[in-house]
DNA sequence: CATAGAAACCTGTCCTACAGGTTTGGGGGA
DNA sequence: TCCCCCAAACCTGTAGGACAGGTTTCTATG
């Protein structure tokens, strides 16, 4: 093999990676677009597949592209799954702590109950109100209640139609799976139960009734109230 | 070999990345440390080190773990690098557009100056006080004046002494450095360059003086004016 | 013209080999 | 005894071959 003495700092791997990133921007594929076989692009660029493969694997692991056996690669959709592992690892490595998260959350989610209010369907203020309900029923079944909360914040982002917001809502999820349970036990009486349930209800019906601020107020007060749970609940 | 006939929808490859997360977390390692080499995990997991190197590769895209040649993998510290990239191709892909990015650009770097101008040291206050001034003597010279202004907004991120934040910011960096020229072209008098190096430098006094409304009332006016900017420039 | 089936193609995984880079442990010298 | 240097052991990066399935394409047949 003419064996191209070129080596970059990246490696042959990296140099790839880049190969292929350019081949998708220049070539202006779009989601769902195949790319060229392992094999061609193992050809054209003078590595080996076993190079090709792991450049593959790369850019499926950050979900630039999507791998299935037999078929070829694909030109992937947006997707937080990476972003959700990427946040994982810097909780679980104390490069980030819970309360930062929700200083983060706040703050995107007080404007993104914002636009959901100016710009949602009325199909989604109609799907809105019924998580929230749902949340209502299922006030004593906290892992039915805590997928509804997600769901809820995830409809509101996507009616933000800002696709930004719902992937970073999307890349929070991870961790909040994880963190849901300790602020549900630092809400032990009914009382503070109802009142955080409540306050999701409340918020659907400012976004029902397309009143921005009334939504943006009460999202900021949902989240007042979570982090003073979480630190009640000792979560320095 | 000893083949487990275990087939899940993920591979063996997705099940071995599983295991190496699973690892880290269990065994509670933290930035810097070292994970098995490949041939070790290899041998304990039952697969050839073929799937642990993709396993790796993988780990290392998003990364959560570190390759270097000779050297066993470590776990890494959070970086944006992943992220950067996962935006720009939503942005290639034309699945994200570049207001969208400014309005959560706007949304978190308000918030970002309103926690720098309480929490920043005076070593900070200092740092981004220079930088603005930096963008000042560079008004004439564009590449220059974007690192400035790069380089201001991250220290912002960082004075919020949130890591998430910096997070955030890094990861718009990439799609920035792309589409900043636009919004510079689109300012062609003096005027209006100075204007908006101009509102650096105010940013940058009220962080140092400790204001935080004002901080978060200029960074709010400054991009009121960079998406005018980009909107006259044509960018739809 | 539609369709079933074969051929060609493609990915997933395993194995072996070897060129460098890195870590480690031991021996020799101060 | 301690330190330093070097060789051996270890480790990763890349290449190449093999084969089991899954997918796409083409063709011959009804």
């Amino acid at each position: 093999m003419t064996r191209v003495e070129q080596v970059n700092s990246t490696g042959l791997v990296g140099d790839t990676i880049g190969a292929i990133s350019r081949h998708i921007r220049e070539k202006d594929l779009m989601p769902g677009d195949r790319l060229p076989s392992e094999a061609l692009l193992s050809k054209e660029l003078n590595v080996s597949r076993t190079v090709v493969r792991e450049a593959f694997r790369s850019l499926a692991a950050m979900r630039i592209i999507e791998l299935a056996t037999g078929k070829r690669a694909t030109v992937a959709q947006i997707d937080h799954g990476a972003m959700s592992l990427m946040i994982e690892h810097g909780v679980h490595t104390d490069q980030i702590n819970i309360q930062q998260i929700y200083d983060v959350r706040r703050t995107i989610e007080t404007r993104i109950v914002t636009l959901a209010a100016i710009r949602r369907t009325d199909d989604e203020a109609t799907q809105i109100l019924a998580l929230a309900a749902r949340m209502q029923d299922a006030v004593n079944d906290p892992a039915a209640l805590m997928e509804h909360d997600l769901a809820f914040h995830t409809a509101l982002a996507r009616a933000s139609r800002n696709p930004v917001y719902s992937l970073l809502i999307g890349s929070f999820q991870g961790i909040t799976r994880q963190t849901w349970p300790i602020g549900w036990k630092s809400r032990p009486t009914q009382a503070a139960r109802d009142l955080m349930v409540g306050t999701h209800l409340d918020i659907a019906r400012a976004v029902a009734a397309s009143d921005p601020q009334q939504a943006a107020a009460l999202m900021s007060l949902h989240f007042d109230e979570s982090v003073r749970a979480l630190l009640t609940a000792g979560l320095s």
